[in-house]
DNA sequence: GGAAACTGATACGAACACGTATTATATTGT
DNA sequence: ACAATATAATACGTGTTCGTATCAGTTTCC
């Protein structure tokens, strides 16, 4: 062992309950276990998040525009993510019918099979995750992590416009 | 207005409070606003990530590695930020004292500058979000979110030993 | 009706995330 | 001592994030 060097300490100290701290580790934690157990389907955590979206809005008109939304993403990334699905046959892209810009994105039949699969993993995943608080404890920390995700991003929509 | 297209009402519905989404929404958020406000001064999120970590570590022998676990990261990722870094002049690769296959890392003068600046914009966009709760909110949701970062990453470490 | 402003999607490039493989060095077990 | 194993850093390839620029189509406002 490298006596300089003690990583387990350092995560005990005062940064320990710091907002950004917490956040980037569960973050990272969560989507990184979900991202090993997904692999065996061939998917990544962001083309499931595509396919639950899109199975959960299926019959409502969904353009990539909305999907960024949906996902807190941008219009780039959304293109670059459903390219790779495209090619993939998980979902795809037919004429908007409003909006001749636009395109609406259709889940096809392997999309729904394969968000069928990454769904139990994902649910399996989120009941291991929220068991690690009391009943009582889970509803004020989901209250509470709503509030604080809406301030996130109305602070990040506020510092777009400024 | 395109009629098929209402996303304020969706995020109003029952998905609204799954920890997942949550979270994804808070660290997007959070991200992004930090990157917008740091952006003149020419840091990326992560870079001042690096800097925190090393000014906050510094007297200390930090390796790549050691700053891998920190970051809740990988050595891959830490190595081409660090290539950054040190072209930029922020940070520099020491040979280290014990292991000659580790390098220390050290912050440079110019990055100390830049931590100091990126500092007061992090400490002010972190004292914004946590306004959403009240101070007994705040204790109760940092303990909370302790408790489910700390499982996340559990869940992360028992995936890759499966 | 028509110019100005806006929006949806894309191309391109830089930065980041992460898996696999490789090289060099350390550690362990015998 | 020495072979097996483990670790630190890196190279390389794929996927994601996001800024800027561009093009096509839409809305607004006069």
């Amino acid at each position: 062992m490298n006596p300089p060097s003690q990583i387990p300490e350092s995560l005990a100290n005062a940064s320990q309950k710091r907002f950004p701290l917490l956040l980037r580790s569960a973050w990272f934690g969560l989507n990184q276990s979900f991202r090993i157990r997904i692999k065996p389907l061939g998917l990544t955590p962001d083309q499931f998040t595509v396919l639950r979206w899109l199975h959960e809005k299926r019959g409502e008109c969904i353009r990539q525009s909305d999907l960024a939304q949906l996902m807190s993403s941008d219009n780039n990334t959304i293109t670059s993510i459903i390219n790779r699905m495209e090619t993939n046959g998980w979902v795809k892209r037919s004429p908007h019918i409003h909006d001749q810009r636009a395109k609406q994105l259709i889940i096809e039949e392997a999309g729904e099979a394969l968000y069928f699969k990454g769904q139990a993993v994902a649910q399996a995943l989120e009941d291991e995750i929220m068991n690690s608080l009391s009943e009582a404890e889970r509803l004020m920390y989901l209250e509470f992590m709503h509030r604080v995700a809406q301030a996130c991003l109305g602070s990040r929509d506020a510092s777009r416009r400024a």
